[in-house]
DNA sequence: ATTGACAACCAAAACGTTTTGGTAAAACAT
DNA sequence: ATGTTTTACCAAAACGTTTTGGTTGTCAAT
């Protein structure tokens, strides 16, 4: 009665390689996919190597060839341990990589840092301890050192996220200016023109990006930009947020709708327009981006916009395999879809 | 100018070995430890070691030694994905084992599983692919299969949560009966005697652990057990939970405190709460397991008792370390503490 | 002086692959 | 028929360690 052993009967190359009356130079080359071995050899190895279950051992074969098939991550641990709402979109990014990399074989490296030195340094060892070849590159800072250095060492990524600028490299994000504007145009089309907007600091690329759509389709819609409509926080602080948009609204009390940049600012709303005494989705209109945790945790629910984040890991795995095959580079956006969960309402045309 | 690629000018164990005027044998052996080596000869190999940053190849060293110093471990996105709560905690956990790792030098090979087969697959591939010699069990179910296979395959691991019944192998977990306790201390002391109690399933181990504690501090403090006033929800589902919670303080108005078992019943309670225009912290307590997300997002804020999580993980890699050391089993209960965030109050003594 | 134990070192084998630099046979071109 | 190219295969070296099975020299006990 043996759960496990038993079911990887210990085979190697050799192992096989005598079984199949084959070299062990052509087993390798024939799983390898080169051309020098015939297809019906091919064949005849690839089906005994499923059969016994034969897997190269990854040591052997990363010493052996210098590369090692492994993807590395590191995990920013400094920005997701306090904080919720990235966890839960970091979470679906590894369950997005998670489906492909079953399918393709890859195998995972990951570490830790707790600070942007430890980040650093944790590439460095992906590359030249670990020798990665293959890179998730993540919290993507607006000017970004760690490009360069990739690029240098030749290692194939695929940038979680953009830099501010030329982004000649493979990425995929989020499209932050394209959802801003779909907000907008949801909110127009119910007759709001009094829309407010809290955001967070605006080095985050994100927040930059998401206040470029909102700009915009003011604009387009011949609104005027007002500045006292416009929120912008330090931290992801739900009551500082609160307490702003709390004293925006007093003062402005034309605001019929607020655009919440971050779960956390909307969470602020909530706070501020229970104070307030103001009906959400009556008195006032919330929508936010994203919303995981908005969805099942506040009170009330609020209408989001909400990414499609389980394509970016799966994206950013395909790219990975595909840049494998040709040396381009690739980027993908990830669209976004309004939820209504009733916190925006129709305002009557004037 | 060259970012990093300088930092790592390769150095391997015979340069080295050549540079110090010694065997590779004897090299290898100074930095492993060995007796057979003098002291001052080994002080020698590890300064120059330091000196220029030789770190060995990890996947030589592994092919060479059969064993990888590598440690195992699978994330159950299954369990995760969905759920932002257990999120969190997991983040916690890692958090505090990355303090550890940092300063032990263990390495980190992580898996992914999308349900309890792969999630077992995972496991194997981690031993028998991977060569990892130690794990992290996670996910540990009332009983579990997983305990046998690595005992038998002789792999060094901690579980995070025990199983049900005799437990000899090393873990970590959360003193869930002991903390179920203090919060009835800590409500009874505030005078409550009706005290409801709302859970999700009891197969999860954690929710079994602390309904004895209830149970215990019940019998201790000579009041009844009351089924009434019990609630077992199957899914993490506040709406759920705020319909059961709704019903039950409908029927028995008696009712003064509601123990959340975790955060989601603790939304429930919320929900129910708000829509019977129980004003909470004044016409009925709410005391909450856990709450990290609770406190920050959920509308009005809960007092909690929360376990110092990181402390897990912390110990489980220093429980790992100390395996190595001599063959003993470890085990670790994190304490809780309650954090008052007011939504409990204290009732006139009759 | 001889023996045994011990300390400190080392050469070579082993780990399981990939890669290099071939060879033999078959196919094709002249 | 001969030279050339192509196809299909392989032996051996290499990857950078650890481990095995020693050797040499020193010291204490006899």
């Amino acid at each position: 009665m043996n759960i496990c052993v038993s079911k990887y009967y210990f085979m190697d190359i050799r192992k096989l390689a005598k079984k199949l009356n084959l070299s062990i130079t052509t087993v390798s080359r024939a799983l390898g996919g080169y051309s020098d071995v015939s297809e019906t050899t091919r064949k005849k190895v690839i089906k005994y190597a499923k059969k016994y279950k034969y897997s190269p051992n990854p040591n052997a074969s990363s010493l052996a060839s210098g590369k090692s098939n492994t993807l590395g991550f590191v995990i920013p641990l400094y920005g997701l341990n306090s904080n919720t709402l990235n966890q839960a979109s970091f979470f679906e990014f590894i369950a997005g990589m998670s489906t492909k990399i079953h399918s393709e074989n890859i195998q995972f490296f990951m570490m830790f840092a707790n600070n942007e030195k430890e980040e650093k340094n944790a590439y460095e060892k992906l590359i030249h301890v670990q020798k990665v070849n293959k890179i998730i590159l993540h919290n993507i800072k607006i000017k970004d050192s760690r490009i360069e250095m990739l690029k240098k060492n030749k290692i194939k990524f695929v940038a979680w996220g953009r830099t501010q600028g030329l982004n000649n490299y493979s990425w995929v994000d989020l499209d932050n200016e394209e959802s801003a504007k779909v907000i907008m145009k949801y909110l127009i089309e119910k007759n709001h023109r009094h829309i407010a907007y809290a955001n967070i600091e605006e080095n985050y690329n994100f927040a930059f990006q998401r206040k470029q759509g909102y700009l915009s389709s003011l604009k387009k819609n011949k609104i005027k930009f007002n500045e006292n409509y416009y929120i912008s926080i330090k931290n992801e602080d739900p009551d500082q947020s609160a307490s702003a948009i709390k004293k925006m609204l007093n003062k402005y009390s034309e605001i019929t709708a607020i655009i919440c940049s971050t779960e956390y600012s909307a969470v602020g709303a909530i706070k501020a327009c229970n104070q307030l005494n103001k009906k959400i989705g009556k008195d006032i209109s919330i929508i936010t981006f994203d919303g995981p945790v908005v969805s099942t945790i506040a009170n009330p629910s609020l209408t989001a916009i909400t990414h499609e984040r389980k394509n970016l890991g799966q994206k950013a795995i395909e790219i990975l395999t595909d840049m494998d095959k040709n040396n381009k580079t690739y980027t993908y956006l990830a669209k976004a879809n309004i939820i209504d969960r009733g916190s925006v309402c129709k305002l009557k045309k004037k």
